[in-house]
DNA sequence: CAAATTCAAAATGTATACATTATACGTTGG
DNA sequence: CCAACGTATAATGTATACATTTTGAATTTG
């Protein structure tokens, strides 16, 4: 619900109500808003309940920051320990991404985009930062959902996709790393006008 | 408790005997314990409860590169962003902790080592780096703490941070990536019997 | 004798009740 | 008329009670 923006950031979340809504007691719904406090997506202030967490501009790029050197340092292992079977499910995703490109599907466009990031970072075979890139992926679903592209530099983002494919394959570590850079270098003039 | 050893990594957290322990209820404990469980300290299993996280040598090798990759990072931005009164707080950290090393005090020795690294990393201003190297570094404190080095090998660490620390000084951003990833690889070395 | 089964004890998952604290509105005093 | 106060309402924080599931051991069965 605070991914896609149901639960507005800021603004407060009453237990009462999300109850009734989610047809649950208080109980498990405040384990659950201690689990997001700890993943950064909510804020908890003592005697004053639950907020959804409400990101600054600095915040999200210095996210994009952090998520570019993670995938950096993925790019680099995914090239070491990623196995071939795995690397073809990665250039599987992505000619399902074309196709939703070539359909003008932006929904669909947009999540498989961000699966086949995961599937990058998961070639690492280093849990800690698949779970630390999931978290932080999971903070700029939102403002990365909301941020639409022009058409040229959607154009521009896949063919980034295609070389950072095309690096994996060829296992060619500096060129996977110079292209997940890019992507995500161009990530922030994408999201920067919405923040 | 996690942290000093108190609960055996593997073991079953069980609600009941800690509620007393802790003369709380169950609920604020489940509550804790959720959000620990996102934390990466505690496991949950469905209708089996919590239980004390277990690393194995990989995950923690893991840890250590992915904490390696991070300082890096906020090495390179501390000597951008870090202002002259935070980095001479950091040098007075290290001087409190040159004179713990003298005094052969170990554990208020290892508690400064961590106030500076975190101290570094602070320095970067990112948010999200700073909450993400913490919440690491808690994960490792348990491991890194039993990990009791030769006399050799901590000056060799006193050394490293003394490199850092000039670095920092002199804002000179490879020379300080070069003394902080030189010096999480050794810690590699340090823990590497004791996993 | 081993394996499967049954049943009681105890654990987790959820709901509800109560205490405490914040909030908002109406009232009173300057 | 505005500000400050007090009270009522509603929120959060915690404890407890109940339902369901797991667990372990004793018993039964092949």
């Amino acid at each position: 619900m605070i991914i896609e923006g149901e639960l507005e950031p800021g603004k407060r979340i009453y237990e009462g109500p999300l109850c009734e809504r989610l047809g649950v007691s208080r109980t498990p719904l405040r384990e659950a808003l201690r689990y997001l406090a700890s993943e950064g997506l909510v804020d908890l202030t003592p005697q004053r309940g639950a907020s959804v967490r409400q990101f600054s501009a600095k915040d999200i790029q210095d996210m994009l920051v952090l998520i570019r050197t993670l995938e950096e340092l993925a790019g680099r292992l995914a090239c070491e320990e990623g196995s071939d079977e795995e690397i073809s499910e990665v250039r599987q995703l992505h000619n399902e991404m074309l196709v939703y490109y070539r359909e003008g599907n932006r929904l669909d466009y947009y999540k498989t985009n961000q699966r086949i990031h995961s599937a990058i970072v998961a070639l690492s075979h280093n849990e800690s930062l698949i779970q630390v890139h999931a978290s932080l992926q999971s903070k700029l679903k939102r403002v990365r959902f909301i941020g639409h592209e022009g058409k040229e530099k959607w154009a521009a983002a896949v063919a980034e996709h295609e070389a950072m494919i095309r690096a994996l394959e060829r296992r060619d570590a500096s060129a996977l790393v110079a292209a997940l850079s890019a992507h995500l270098e161009h990530a922030w003039e994408r999201v920067r006008d919405v923040v």
